[in-house]
DNA sequence: ATTCTTGCAAAAGGTTTGCACGCCT
DNA sequence: AGGCGTGCAAACCTTTTGCAAGAAT
């Protein structure tokens, strides 16, 4: 249970993070941007500054509630989920989509092409950008 | 020749342009931040502002003298280079060597993916982070 | 009581823009 | 003269930090 990480972590059960908590658990998104969640609680009248939550989303980092992934250029997005394997992205240009995904073929080949180069692989950074085929109507992001 | 594709796109020949062609293919490094532009016009004592360098990759950008590459989260990165083939990078966390590859079957695994989800793939966004088995002593970036 | 948290404002770091001056034809 | 190009400073945007006031145990 979440608040079992924030204990552990030594992190006090606070308003600021509960509210932070639910955002990232509520409805089906899972990847949010600082500034999703920051609007999120302006919305439900939290008067949580952004500050705090960028510094909340940096404690949950540590303590595995959320992790970091590099989806855009120019926002930090967070995923919630404790303790996920390794995925890449696939991202909707038009409606934002995410669709979570791990290749083996290609984790291997990745493998492979470093080694080839000599080089040892530590981990790597893959996003797809693509349009959904069906329903998907909404504008460009 | 670049000094074409800067007139045909209707760019003046000038002295911060010419300085900063020149950096871009002296040496056999490829890729630039646009802050190791700047720092290396400081040292050849060239008087060019910082906005200009800016403004004149952008306009390099457009007339396919560079391509903007997003290597770091933190910076812009420029690949010197016209009209170059799609390719993917691998960089060595440690001394900063960049290779850059193209691997036929990561990218047919990735349009096989988006096409599994109902998307169509529009393009991809992959780096390899590696250290290098042999000779790269430097210090971690 | 003590330690942790927070909101606010200011600072930071990378990038862009406004503006007046300068250069070239 | 006219327009493009430039340096400088200021503005911008996202993220981080300092600090004094407030909460949690």
């Amino acid at each position: 249970m979440d608040l079992e990480n924030l204990k552990q972590a030594g992190l006090k059960i606070t308003v600021p993070r509960l509210k932070i908590l639910h955002i990232l658990h509520s409805g089906c998104k899972r990847h949010f941007t600082v500034d999703e969640i920051y609007q999120e609680l302006i919305k439900q009248k939290a008067s949580v500054g952004l500050a705090t939550v960028y510094r909340v989303l940096a404690q949950f980092e540590a303590c595995n509630l959320v992790s970091r992934v590099q989806l855009y250029n120019d926002q930090a997005t967070f995923e919630a989920g404790q303790d996920r394997d390794h995925h890449d992205h696939m991202i909707c240009i038009k409606c934002g989509k995410i669709v979570e995904f791990c290749d083996d073929i290609i984790e291997e080949r990745q493998e492979k092409i470093a080694k080839k180069y000599g080089f040892k692989l530590k981990k790597h950074h893959m996003v797809l950008f693509c349009k959904c085929q069906n329903g998907c109507k909404n504008k460009e992001k």
